[in-house]
DNA sequence: ACCTGAACACCGTTCAAGT
DNA sequence: ACCTGAACACCGTTCAAGT
């Protein structure tokens, strides 16, 4: 039953390198959630003390920046099938996906403007399916960042739900408040109450990037 | 030289109240950043130990979301002046000075979903506004989100900077990486990274809220 | 009901010392 | 250069005891 390969009885010990250190760190992400992944509960899991971990990464900050890049290399190239609309939203589709898995990557997202290799391929190919679409050049260079930043906070908004199975029942606080809003002070939202509560998360999402390029079709600059 | 009013010295100790306590954040909070805004420092400043805060306060989400609700009371209501998008851009800049000013707060605002008074009294007028620009009620209610959630993600990214009088640096490693970005791999990048850098986050936060305004027009449910 | 001191179970980061 | 133990300076939260 014992394995027979090596003298050494099993590695209990994985090497200590930085792709050892982001694994273990992906792991603790997807099993305990980002709370847990800090220094000292990486360092256990790699069997080492939390100074160990200095040679490869400087700070928290550092830390999660890597993480993020790695979930970034999950995300789907465009298969290039359809029309340049239905391109961008496969593409912004398969971000979503990470970010909706990792609502609390998607957080970080927006503070730590990720700056790897696999962020500039998105980048790129939304680039090109904007001027396919007939965007400008000028108008597409911020809407990018438009278009990015909804995703995120789509992700950060409706992760939790979606990841959990809910179904979009992280609006319930939304909704006991506006079922509690007077109805004199605020009539449009007790009157809009069950539109504004409506949809699922990626529903809105995907409308909210019709809006968006629909936006960008009709605005210069 | 002293204040000859009261007997007792001075008040060293400040009562200790829900307000109070939120008071004591709030100027934590500008004078050393959400960092430093913990139930020990608070605690501290009021003259106590951090367990007599958990009378008013469940818990750190609990805090933050209080402080949350403070700040939004200094969102201006619209003055009634001037063309519906005008009134727009001013209810959702009045609400962006609040956010710019605070980035650390915007950041709990998207995981947060503030139901606080203000709140309300903030979509009440936008969908007023959106109802008298033409823009249908259901595409209203969805919109509402969509144009919050830019708010909310342009302070993010663009606030520190702002806050700090840094015009706009916060893009810096963008920029960077745009420079070392290989030119045969991302032309798109390359040749529009000018582009993509160029404008304050207060000019690209009024041009992103037009795109939106322009999508909701030209978009249906 | 409100307030407190003390404790429990954690954190990130640094640094001198080892290999 | 890499790795480590130990320490420093913090955290949030709970709880029994006081008022």
């Amino acid at each position: 039953m014992k394995s027979p390969r090596s003298r050494r009885e099993r590695p209990s010990k994985p090497a200590l390198t930085r792709a050892g250190i982001i694994d273990a760190a992906l792991v603790i992400l997807a099993e305990e959630g980002l709370g847990k992944v800090t220094m000292r509960r990486i360092a256990a899991a790699l069997d080492t003390g939390p100074a160990s971990l200095y040679v490869y990464v400087r700070d928290t900050a550092d830390l999660h920046a890597q993480i993020l890049d790695a979930l970034l290399g999950r995300v789907d190239p465009p298969s290039g099938q359809g029309s340049w609309r239905d391109r961008i939203h496969e593409v912004l589709g398969s971000y979503a996906v990470v970010l909706f898995t990792y609502p609390e990557i998607a957080r970080i997202t927006m503070t730590t403007h990720p700056t790897g290799e696999h962020y500039f391929a998105l980048i790129e190919s939304l680039l090109e399916l904007l001027s396919e679409g007939g965007v400008r050049d000028e108008v597409a260079a911020w809407g990018i960042d438009l278009l990015l930043a909804s995703v995120t906070a789509s992700a950060v908004e409706h992760g939790d739900a979606v990841a959990k199975g809910e179904n979009g029942n992280s609006l319930a606080p939304l909704a006991d408040a506006i079922a509690v809003a007077p109805q004199n002070s605020y009539p449009r939202i007790v009157g809009l109450g069950g539109e504004m509560l409506s949809g699922t998360g990626p529903e809105r999402f995907r409308w909210g990037v019709d809006v968006l390029l629909n936006g960008l079709l009709h605005t210069t600059r």
